[in-house]
DNA sequence: CCAATATTTTTGGTCGGACCAAAACACTCG
DNA sequence: CGAGTGTTTTGGTCCGACCAAAAATATTGG
């Protein structure tokens, strides 16, 4: 059987995609949908719901739902509620986080395979500016999120930024309640340069050990973090 | 500002956390819940669709919704339809396939530095299913896909088959349309004959070069059957 | 006494109307 | 032209109703 407000739900993906309704533009509204779709408003706020549900529309209450057009970085939103509750589990942060480490290292490896110029010159850059920010741990980590994001982006795939992006705010959480400090900071900056380095030097294996280390390293602190909570 | 079934969502995950609402049992029926918690039904249906649509229940029309403790497979069926309109975009279907391949490179280099004597066991019988499956194409499509769900296994991390079945149920819309033959099953099959031995002899860079190119051999296919569609 | 079937009750899906408060809009007036 | 004010539109919520399908119950036949 169907229900009604899948109909609703495909003709207004329909009018997403052609471009009818545009992106980040608002929708129209609710009384006017079920007009031109010939519903009653309760479908209509349904099939709103399950479009807000999966990411293509943005609905704050009260306010017009706005038009998304998915990219995958939609794709993480959506799931986030989910990944928040099998973080909750045992174990859910450990494998999340030993997830994360298995990519980055196969990322390590690949940029000292194939990072091209540009590829290193954006990773000096992140490297200079995890430099400037030694003393001033909140702008360390951002810079810190930055140097590992150039690693996900020289794969030229617009999937693993969004994976990032995901690791970034499942993960924060987490080492937000760790405690940082500024001889942290060093520790990082040093592993990130030794990663830079391997990667200018070409070596798959050594970037990936020291990728591989880094984040253990982390971990560590990670893990005792949990489990003083 | 709050909507009134956010609330509700609330409340019912929590029921479901504490395992008041057990685990694949159906859900009390709508006009019980506004009951039990002092809502309207518009409120009571807007939140059990919020709760199915992240997964938590599953709902079938005109039958009571059914308890899901979520895992990562729940994160890909929520994530499902979003998927889908990014393989209609141009790329999308490469992009998915690209990475991939990148993420069973990396399967075989660390099946080939870590894979226990269980791990080899499996992957043994799984080319010995291929090979027995040679003339049956539909069959050893099955086992084509179980060879690749053991690299996924030996990482040890439960996100790691989720995502294999993810690649599985977006792509192979893609790989139905293509043209297999028997010619093809012996070609993967030597394929996955060589990176059992890469792993086998536990060397890494054979492993990845063999799933490196037995992968970019059936995307030249795919691509194909892509373009002429 | 049990199984197959007919019947009643419950329940999910949909509709229409209503009300409120907040947002969007139109309109002053300085 | 911009700030302040009044009006209309619109999203959130509630209620009551109806239908058809599912679930529960009663009934019948062996």
């Amino acid at each position: 059987m169907r229900r009604a407000s899948d109909d609703l739900v495909a003709e207004i993906e329909d009018r997403i995609a052609s471009g009818q309704f545009e992106h980040n533009k608002p929708l129209p509204a609710e009384r006017e949908l079920m007009d031109t779709f010939g519903a009653s408003r309760t479908v209509v706020r349904e099939a709103i719901s399950t479009l807000a549900n999966r990411g293509l529309l943005e609905s704050k209450p009260r306010f017009r739902p706005v038009v998304k057009k998915p990219d995958y970085g939609t794709v993480l939103t959506a799931t986030g509620s989910i990944i928040e509750h099998l973080l909750g589990e045992p174990g859910g942060v450990s494998d999340l986080y030993k997830s994360r480490e298995f990519i980055e290292r196969s990322l390590a490896r690949h940029a000292a395979l194939h990072a091209n110029k540009d590829d290193i010159a954006d990773l000096k850059a992140a490297l200079a500016a995890n430099y400037e920010a030694l003393d001033d741990t909140p702008r360390f980590f951002r810079t810190d999120m930055q140097f590992h994001e150039v690693l996900y982006q020289i794969v030229r795939n617009p999937i693993f930024p969004a994976i990032h992006k995901g690791y970034l705010s499942w993960l924060s959480p987490s080492w937000g309640k760790m405690n940082r400090s500024e001889d942290h900071n060093l520790i990082n900056y040093h592993a990130h340069k030794k990663i830079y380095d391997a990667i200018l030097e070409r070596d798959p294996a050594q970037a990936e050990d020291a990728l591989s280390e880094h984040l253990a390293v982390a971990w560590e602190v990670v893990k005792d973090t949990l489990e003083n909570n």
